[in-house]
DNA sequence: GTCAATTTTTTTGTATACAAAACAGGTTGG
DNA sequence: CCAACCTGTTTTGTATACAAAAAAATTGAC
């Protein structure tokens, strides 16, 4: 890939946030980032902009940048939206996948069982990746899989405290399997509904989902400044 | 809202490709671009960050920014997703929509009536456009909303020309009249799958966009350079 | 001691300068 | 005659400089 200095900030501040090492609210100083990765500030600049183009964060005009803190609703509504387009993602793939495409979602689903099995969360949380990345590129929709994959890494933080949840890891298992299932007997309807309630945030999870923010926004040092 | 020189340059230049005063294909040289607007290359090295961000542009390390050229198979992919996002939008609209909505998209349908009725393509292009907006806004979801409104920008240009095809006004007229309906009803998936017809590229519909691309495409300066 | 106004300091936004990479054209060798 | 190479030019990428605005701090009045 090409690797220009502000292309490597991008990716680097975007990861920093997702991570959490840059929590929702804190303030980006310039300066303070072109220091710490002993660049000048214009190529930082260029970074910030690409991630509030993206809406990572918020350049509020002569006051600077900060990580936008989306609140539980806009994390409800932001994980509904992933919910619709996986689940055409999921439409897709059953009625297109090709000999390969079943060959990349059977391992990625096989590598979960590992992990599961296993009990290892944080592999299970990269093999569960993978698995849906699959799937977006058995949808054969080069925009579709873009935009499923931009949404699925900016929801990464909220995915990873509800896979702590309580016997999350199996249930997730279980469903992939079912989804796998439609997707290889090409059930097109049943891929969807089943992807679409694998991925929505209902019921008990809502408030799970919520519970785990505001601990995190009591433990962190982000949150609403001043 | 906040305007910085930069902030104007955006939509300035993206306002440019999205009429197609920049052609699909064509180098937005910065330092051109600076003598026009009156600036210095940085805030529009910030812009084209921006834009490339969003994916209108295309900035290839050393090598300079491009206006990307969606061929026609990846027009198609995005106008199937814009009818998932819609149709979306549609369902919760039906579910959750206020007075206050109920008023603004009939009086917006009503604006396109009248449009319509004077045969006049331009404004129906505009009328149609608030309509549209008035559902998203009914969703109450305003992530989705800010989603559907992205893709509908970015999709201006190809809609535009799918109106000059024969009796496109009309037909789309009274499909919003039947949207309105199942929405108004709280009929959720009458709504979605009205929505998701309406604005999907199906049969004929695709050869059209495609003939009016190639059409495009032979007439400009733009296209494939070199 | 508190609050308001003013000054100081910090920080953003834009312009300019410079280095390095890509491009174009001509030249030399086969 | 064609191809590879070298050189001059253009253009991008990054650093620095400077102006203007916002934040912070200090002073002064009550």
């Amino acid at each position: 890939m090409a690797a220009n200095t502000f292309h490597k900030l991008r990716d680097e501040i975007e990861n920093g946030i997702v991570t959490g090492a840059f929590e929702p609210g804190a303030r980006l100083d310039e300066a303070q980032l072109a220091a710490r990765f002993g660049v000048s500030r214009t190529p930082i600049r260029e970074a910030l902009m690409q991630l509030s183009a993206i809406g990572l964060v918020e350049v509020r005009p002569r006051r600077g940048a900060i990580v936008v803190d989306p609140g539980p609703d806009r994390i409800f509504e932001m994980f509904e939206v992933m919910a619709e387009l996986e689940s055409m993602a999921g439409a897709l793939a059953a009625r297109r996948h090709t000999e390969q495409d079943k060959a990349a979602i059977l391992d990625s689903h096989a590598r979960c069982e590992r992990s599961a099995a296993s009990e290892d969360s944080d592999s299970y949380y990269y093999d569960n990746e993978v698995f849906h990345y699959a799937i977006y590129a058995a949808s054969h929709s080069g925009f579709l899989a873009e935009q499923c994959a931009a949404l699925h890494r900016r929801l990464r933080p909220y995915r990873r405290l509800q896979l702590r949840v309580r016997n999350r890891m199996k249930v997730s298992l279980s469903e992939h399997a079912a989804i796998v299932e439609a997707i290889l007997a090409g059930d097109a309807e049943t891929a969807r509904s089943r992807l679409r309630s694998h991925v929505a945030v209902q019921g008990d999870r809502f408030s799970d989902l919520v519970s785990s923010l505001s601990q995190r926004q009591s433990t962190g040092t982000g949150g609403q400044p001043r």
